[in-house]
DNA sequence: GTCTATACTACGATAGAC
DNA sequence: GTCTATCGTAGTATAGAC
């Protein structure tokens, strides 16, 4: 569907820059490096060097640096919305506990795909991250992305286990929304367990796994 | 016990400084502030004087900030492993699978009165930041400390689950190990759902359970 | 062992030329 | 829209008095 001459068009966007290229190139650059070292351990002189900019153009696009990291966090919660919505939606209503159970499983699913693939991890990181110490905005934007899909968890622990209170029922789904983050939080240790430099797919697919049999038994009780 | 005498002693340590209250007191203060704000958001000045102490004595105690963030690490280290150790050796291996929950539950509890206690939240805060990304000396330092306990579980888990690899042990272990930091990483996003301004002892207590529950689920297959 | 004073560097933000 | 130049502030580290 795509032609010659929309690669072309991107490619020359891609190399020349043209409408706002500098700042989506300052986005791109920051998000990750937020998301490895902190905000304040990142410098906006490193960040404007690293995308091809000059120092100014921080304050030019975004106000300031708390303004670049606040345009990061709408970016990505963006995507992350996109990327839960998939589960979401392809689903109608849970109506017995096999169905519960299986939405279950594929909203955690997703989390962990979310907390693995490649092409994520650089935000995965920045979200981790605002989630320890949340700031201002970002937490109310990521969470009109994160709150519908944990209503959902809720309402599914709601049919598999109809003993549990509401307040029992929240943290249960706290506890299974969590477990894809463990991976990321412990990233470090887990790596030194396996014996290896850093985790890899592999390891990622036995933590899948593991997580996916571990909710089918809470909730299937 | 306490006489007027001793005090004294202490009142004038405390006035005047004797030994190393300064260096003490400097790390009693710094632990905080790295967990809340991360090691680069914390400025040297504002320790030093929130420590009564002059600003170079920073410099003069541990050579740099970065030498009190270590002595940080390892003062929390030597409690961390106290408060685990208690554990450990209160019971000796366990022979059957009833004694090897019982052993995995005591340790994931141990972990959720760490990761509440009033007195040992400076540093789970801290404990938690640095595993996200570790640094030098600290992760080799906690490691030692871990490591033993994460070890056990594993050992727990095979007796349970005969029928797991070892990568899977492993997996499992780190997934039981890490819920208990799920609370804390997840904090001001459980707060909400709860509807709270921050978490209180009532929903530490529901997270104890609930963490129980999953951990005797997980093995008891 | 602790303080005051200071040197040096780097940061974020802004003004003004192009 | 992007650059260069510069301001004020804050961080680390050191020297020297007490």
């Amino acid at each position: 569907m795509e032609g010659a001459y929309m690669r072309e068009i991107r490619s020359v966007e891609r190399t020349y820059g043209s409408m706002n290229s500098t700042k989506q190139e300052l986005i791109a650059v920051a998000i990750p490096e937020f998301g490895k070292h902190g905000f304040e351990a990142v410098g906006t002189r490193a960040i404007a060097e690293q995308a091809g900019a000059a120092l100014s153009a921080i304050a030019y696009h975004f106000g300031s640096k708390h303004g670049l990291y606040l345009a990061c966090a709408e970016h990505i919660a963006e995507r992350l919305a996109t990327a839960l919505s998939q589960v979401d939606y392809e689903r109608g209503e849970p109506k017995d506990k096999a169905e519960a159970i299986a939405l279950c499983k594929s909203i955690v699913d997703a989390m962990c795909r979310i907390m693995t693939s490649p092409e994520s991890e650089a935000w995965s990181l920045f979200i981790v991250r605002e989630q320890q110490n949340p700031t201002d905005a970002l937490s109310l934007i990521g969470k009109h992305t994160i709150d519908p899909v944990f209503k959902t968890l809720g309402h599914c622990i709601a049919i598999c286990r109809p003993e549990l209170r509401e307040d029992e029922r929240i943290t249960l789904a706290a506890l299974l929304f969590g477990m894809p983050t463990v991976m990321r939080n412990a990233r470090a240790g887990l790596a030194r367990q396996f014996g290896v430099e850093d985790l890899e797919p592999v390891h990622h697919r036995l933590f899948e796994q593991q997580i996916g049999s571990l909710v089918e038994k809470a909730l299937d009780c």
